[in-house]
DNA sequence: TCCTCTCCTTGCTT
DNA sequence: AAAGCAAGGAGAG
């Protein structure tokens, strides 16, 4: 075992529920209730404990993960005053009530954009499936007390690895999507970690430029990875919800979904969104 | 510009 | 076990 360190967490947070949401993909859950992912470079394991989480990880030592760690798990939104400003909405109340712990994530942003192209008429287990078969295949071996998990490729090993190998290994026809969209990150015409911070606009605009990214995905990598917390994924389930909830006699697109969430949820609709998309999961 | 329709792969799920 | 369904996007009309 390695010496673990300790993350100190005064926020609420429910790991378990959290980790498996929906807005990542390789979190694995270990016999003893430990979690486990490759962030990075770095095989990481997450548990539970006393007052906060332990970390253990390789090949970096955990006591210099300790802030990269409290950075990916957003401790640094107040998550109860998020909630409190969300609560008005007697939806999203009974979703936080359900879920009071579940976070959204501070992600990498290009693993998340490579997921969610991914996603498209797919299913969460499919989803996850996909992802750890293309790191398996293509990413670098990374072992933690003799666990071995491997790194999510570059765009660049994405585009060695060729259109044909990705449909391979179950992609469909989201493949030409993944490697088109590897090919134009990689050579730089779009700089996806630089988009981290930018104004939705202007994020949005250089997403929409990548194949296989339309507002769906763009909001979810947006939301997921670039700090975005405006932003509002509207997919199947939202829309029911939406349909259903709030805008019975329109006829919706997305522009008008994104216009009342904004309204409605304001700077935190996308805390909002995860917490209906889970309820409206749950009844169907 | 904006809306609607169709097609695209395949694994889960019932 | 056949069939519906799944965190959509692109292109045509």
């Amino acid at each position: 075992m390695t010496n673990g360190a300790f993350l100190p967490v005064s926020q609420p947070l429910d790991l378990a529920t959290t980790l498996h949401s929906g807005q990542a993909f390789r979190w694995r859950t270990a016999d003893d209730g430990s979690f486990n992912c490759v962030l990075g470079r770095n095989l990481v394991r997450l548990s539970d404990v006393e007052g906060g989480v332990r970390i253990d990880s390789a090949p970096e030592p955990p006591s210099s993960l300790v802030d990269s760690v409290s950075a990916y798990l957003r401790l640094d939104d107040d998550l109860p005053a998020i909630q409190s400003m969300l609560s008005h909405d007697s939806r999203v109340a009974e979703g936080i009530a359900v879920y009071p712990g579940l976070r959204l994530l501070r992600q990498d942003p290009w693993e998340t954009l490579a997921s969610f192209i991914l996603s498209s008429v797919s299913n969460i287990p499919r989803i996850t499936r996909t992802v750890e078969l293309i790191a398996d295949t293509f990413g670098d071996p990374v072992s933690l007390d003799g666990m071995t998990r491997n790194t999510f490729p570059s765009p660049e090993r994405i585009v060695e690895a060729g259109v044909e190998a990705l449909r391979g290994l179950g992609c469909g026809y989201r493949a030409p999507y993944l490697v088109g969209t590897a090919k134009l990150v990689s050579d730089g015409g779009v700089t996806v970690a630089g988009l981290r911070g930018q104004p939705y606009a202007d994020a949005q605009r250089a997403l929409l430029t990548l194949p296989g990214v339309g507002e769906k995905v763009a909001d979810c990598v947006m939301l997921f990875a670039l700090d975005r917390l405006e932003a509002f994924p509207v997919d199947r389930w939202i829309e029911r919800a939406i349909t259903d909830w709030y805008l019975p006699t329109e006829k919706l697109n997305y522009a008008k979904v994104r216009a009342l969430a904004l309204e409605r949820f304001g700077p935190y609709a996308g805390y909002a969104n995860h917490y209906l998309f889970w309820q409206r999961r749950k009844i169907g």
